[in-house]
RNA sequence: GUCCCCAUCGUCUAGAGGCCUAGGACACCAGCCUUUCACGUUGGCAGCACGGGUUCGAAUCCCGUUGGGGACGCCA
């Protein structure tokens, strides 16, 4: 019952390296070791509560699969297509299975299998069994490459790669469209040249047309003159890309091919083969690609795009989860939404057929919201990476206990980790505290003089909390005529070394009296 | 070049012929709050690409134009 799934790569695990900050922090989600589950599990799925609409998918058990190509990262798009294909298969009680598309053996990398893997850990979209080397399944490909030939659906073609390249740069220099023309369709192999290794072909339909009905983008048909006869097996015996998903998703059980627009035209291809195997094909669904800030195609130039960088920028997972579902798919004026309540509600109707773009600033709007709900103490954890660095050495437990009662302060403050580490950063600075400008600014000799009155004051103070020092400091500006922001800020200054940080008489209880009098004293004389 | 797809504020989107004087969110601007900066809150700016149809009525349906994007490999 299992499809035949050769040299499986493990879910990423919690060991994977110790790449960027924050790195080694993160909670990993691991893909369910357990060998193949597919025939039997499915069929012992409970029955799963669905809408109305849903009848003609609740009638199968759902598969989706996600099938990168290990030749670069994971990048924001490829996440994105993961989410839909991962939101999916949750929504209907299915299986998310994950595929590398690794046939191309020079361009394929371990370190980009480890990378991907990492990314969707990350992101905590857990796959259903264990990961599945297309190449490994190179003899199963060539099987139905075989049988095609068998069965008349396919033929040799002796022709070199020098040759078509020839044949298309004539069909260029005459305005034709690029296509095999079909030049060993009808021959008889003994034709053949001898030394020449052939590739199999599929004997496509010449006329007619092919019709996708797909999710996202409606009825899409092709006339079949347009498309020619694709090779399904190099001539070293390896199969083409569009021989290898066809069959692997036929294999795995595939119901639904959610994936990026840019693989539309290749669908009526993949069609063809279907057809000839007398497949039935799945549910497809071609989702707009994601276009840089600019508004053109998505390339290294735009910046940080693997999906690390994300995290290396200090996202949080659930904002990436967030922000991508709503780039391209909507729920009415819903925007912030829970991957719980995604899971309910997650549709191929949702989602949009024009392309969109990148907004950091968005982005960045939702992280400071889920920086809000996340727990304090998982914001240490994910942070304490970043601080570090920054610092260059390692926190002591009092200092991370200090981050800790920090983090309330600075959650209304920061929009990302990194914002958080840097603003945090003055708690663990060594004395005396660098100042910038402003802060210099701040503490004129007049302000000086108040400080080291305020100081004393401090230092008769007993019980030491953000609103026993505030009552002092109130008491001293009222006393002096002043209003409390001119007393407010040098005191931050002199504790932060900066003039924008949280409540400052909540930072002097962090901070400690010793430490806080510490500070005033370092800038007693001066900046 | 050939084929295919797409088109609502700057951005993400709601919109299934009358509910649209086109709604929400981010960003931006202003007010309030305030020990700084934020958060929060109130208000504001801003869009149906263009041209033809169809219809009593079109952001919504049809055609064209323009503009974007994708695919045309012994890559995936």
């Amino acid at each position: 019952m299992c499809p035949p799934v050769g040299r499986r790569y493990h879910a990423a695990g919690t060991e994977s390296g110790p790449p960027s900050p924050g790195g080694g922090a993160y909670g990993r989600a691991s893909a369910s070791p357990g060998s193949c589950t597919r025939a039997s599990a499915v069929l012992n799925q409970p029955p799963h509560t669905l809408s109305p609409n849903d009848k003609i998918v609740s009638a199968m058990t759902v598969v989706t699969r996600f099938a990168p190509s290990p030749t670069g990262y994971l990048h924001i798009g490829g996440g994105r297509t993961a989410l839909f294909n991962w939101l999916f298969a949750k929504r209907h009680g299915g299986k998310f299975l994950l595929r590398i598309e690794d046939t191309d053996r020079a361009r394929s990398t371990q370190a980009a299998v480890d990378a991907l893997l990492d990314g969707l850990s990350w992101l905590e979209l857990n796959w259903d069994g264990e990961a599945v080397s297309q190449f490994e399944r190179k003899d199963r490909h060539a099987e139905v490459a075989r049988e095609m030939l068998a069965n008349g659906h396919a033929y040799y073609c002796y022709a070199t790669p020098e040759e078509l390249e020839a044949l298309r740069e004539e069909q260029k220099a005459k305005g034709l469209p690029t296509r095999y023309d079909g030049r060993w369709r009808d021959r008889h192999p003994s034709e053949a040249p001898a030394g020449t290794k052939p590739v199999i072909r599929l004997k496509a339909p010449q006329a007619g047309e092919t019709v996708v009905h797909d999710k996202v983008q409606g009825t899409v048909t092709v006339q079949n003159t347009q498309l020619d006869d694709m090779i399904l097996l190099r001539s070293d015996g390896t199969p083409t890309y569009l021989l290898a998903v066809v069959v692997d998703d036929h294999d795995m059980g595939v119901t639904h091919v959610i994936r990026g627009d840019d693989h539309l035209t290749n669908t009526f291809r993949q069609l063809q083969i279907y057809h000839a195997m007398g497949w039935t094909p799945p549910e497809f669904a071609h989702v707009p690609l994601i276009h840089g800030p600019d508004g053109a195609k998505l390339s290294k130039r735009h910046g940080a795009l693997a999906i690390d960088a994300y995290r290396d920028m200090g996202f949080l997972p659930e904002t990436m989860r967030n922000y991508l579902l709503r780039l391209g798919w909507g729920h009415g004026d819903d925007e912030i939404i829970s991957t719980a309540q995604a899971i309910e509600w997650f549709n191929l109707e949702g989602i949009g057929r024009s392309p969109s773009r990148l907004d950091f600033a968005k982005m960045e709007n939702l992280n400071a919201h889920y920086i809000r709900e996340a727990e304090d103490t998982r914001l240490v954890a994910l942070t304490t990476p970043f601080v570090e660095q920054k610092l260059g050495r390692a926190l002591i437990e009092a200092e991370r206990d200090r981050f800790l009662r920090s983090i309330p302060g600075f959650k209304p403050r920061v929009k990302t980790l990194v914002e958080l580490a840097d603003g945090a950063l003055f708690l663990f600075r060594a004395r005396p505290l660098p100042l910038d400008e402003k802060a210099a600014a701040q503490l004129n000799a007049e302000a000086r003089g108040q400080l080291a009155t305020l100081a004393e004051k401090f230092a008769g103070l007993n019980d030491w909390t953000a609103a026993a020092v505030e009552q002092v400091v109130r008491d001293f500006a009222e006393a002096g005529g002043l209003k409390l922001g001119k007393v407010a800020q040098p005191l931050r200054a002199a504790l932060t070394g900066s003039t924008v940080s949280p409540p400052i008489f909540e930072v002097a209880e962090i901070l400690g009296k010793d430490e806080t009098l510490s500070r005033m004293e370092d800038v007693k004389n001066g900046p």
